[in-house]
DNA sequence: ATGCTTCCTTAGCGCTGCTAAGGTGTCAAC
DNA sequence: GTTGACACCTTAGCAGCGCTAAGGAAGCAT
């Protein structure tokens, strides 16, 4: 009853070997699919055998979702970067790492806590915003507001993801036939949302994206300047 | 071996009283204790009979969701209300909804889908917007945004209340020790994220949450000025 | 009285995360 | 070179999950 042995070689089963192949098998099954059974098998073993190294599920969760935060590649700015772009080009890098991996937001939403690595570099980026003039207060404000919109984003864009696939034909004339069944005047106006998303190009998570972003950068600028 | 039943007086089980039980039974258990036995038998009833009034489980989850997101009671702007202001209010009104219950935000973010009522409501704030200045686009991109901000807030904030349920102690000492444990020199500076920790008040979740608020009402109001 | 519909019950399937107990290979000690 | 200890994996199985199939008890129209 073999199945595709992915264990072939000398090792015996690693940590990071099982969040490797767990987090190639996510993409295949997602989050609901991914049980210890099915990566046992992937793993060429059987599923008790993963409980020699993890207490439990979770903790190999918690380890995906770390590798898919420090996979970011974050960190404090650049020399000389101004801290609006160091910000901008960190968010876009989380944002990214976490699109990834399917369903990697609600990965990385639930678990439990970070690596001491991540939590040593988050501070390193503390610091370095307090050097261009934050408070320590106002450092960690800022980059949590932002982490939780990065966050928020991909979240749904990830929850829309997984919705179309059950359901892929045009949203459009399914959202208008909704609007249109509860007003009682048939006649004039175009539901704004309908207009909206007409005229919003395709891609409309990356633009709303980036519109929060900026508008997220921007504000912090004026927090800054009011602290100054 | 019949529980504390419910269901005592005349009716029989609606879609209503299912889903006002299964919020009440979230507050108890959490998600992931919310399974449909525990809810059938606190309706006084075996669990079958739940599928009778619903297709799936993730049909009740999608009905408590919604039922969140209208308790927050949110809607166009009043008469003369200024945009800034209504943005916040309606933000802060959806989180305070989401807060209201443990998990919400996890609750509504994994939900499929919305009902008729709420996305009518949603464009008619959509409308209300563009009456302002707004173009449909920006409109929506700015709602959107908003709205994922406030979803990955409470989201984070509760998977932190969750934690702290397991491990209540002084995170702070935690995190120092943390913190310490890596670096070489132990000698001058104290970490950053400590001291922003320390200096920020109890509420922090609230604080960061008004700062992000802030910043992103902010952002709007230039993005909007760019517009016009 | 009879049949139809509505709503709930009992029984149970296939799956989950996880545990207990036992086996096998490797390596150190004597 | 036998023996014991340990690391690592196996087989067996438990309690619980979402959900389905089939049947029975009410209410109501004919």
């Amino acid at each position: 009853m073999g199945e595709n042995n992915e264990n072939k070689r000398g090792a015996g089963l690693t940590r990071q070997m099982m969040i490797d192949t767990a987090l190639r098998l996510l993409d295949e099954v997602g989050l609901d699919g991914l049980t210890v059974r099915r990566l046992a098998s992937e793993l060429g073993v059987q599923s008790p055998a993963l409980y020699w190294h993890l207490r439990n599920k979770q903790e190999l969760l918690d380890g995906m979702a770390d590798a898919i935060v420090l996979a970011a590649g974050m960190g404090p700015p650049r020399d000389g970067e101004p801290w609006q772009d160091w910000l901008a080009r960190r968010a876009r890098a989380y944002r990214a790492s976490l699109l990834a991996h399917r369903d990697g937001a609600r990965l990385v939403a639930n678990a439990a806590s970070l690596s001491p690595a991540t939590i040593r570099m988050f501070d390193e980026e503390l610091t370095a915003m307090v050097g261009r003039g934050f408070t320590p207060v106002l450092a960690l404000r800022t980059i949590t507001a932002l982490t939780r919109y990065v966050n928020g984003c991909v979240l749904q864009e990830q929850t829309e993801r997984r919705e179309d696939a059950d359901a892929p034909p045009d949203r459009l004339a399914a959202l208008a036939g909704l609007l249109d069944g509860g007003g009682g005047g048939d006649g004039g106006r175009e539901a704004t949302l309908i207009a909206a998303l007409r005229d919003s190009g395709g891609s409309f998570g990356e633009d709303a994206f980036e519109h929060g972003l900026q508008a997220l950068i921007d504000g912090t600028a004026t927090a800054l300047a009011r602290t100054a």
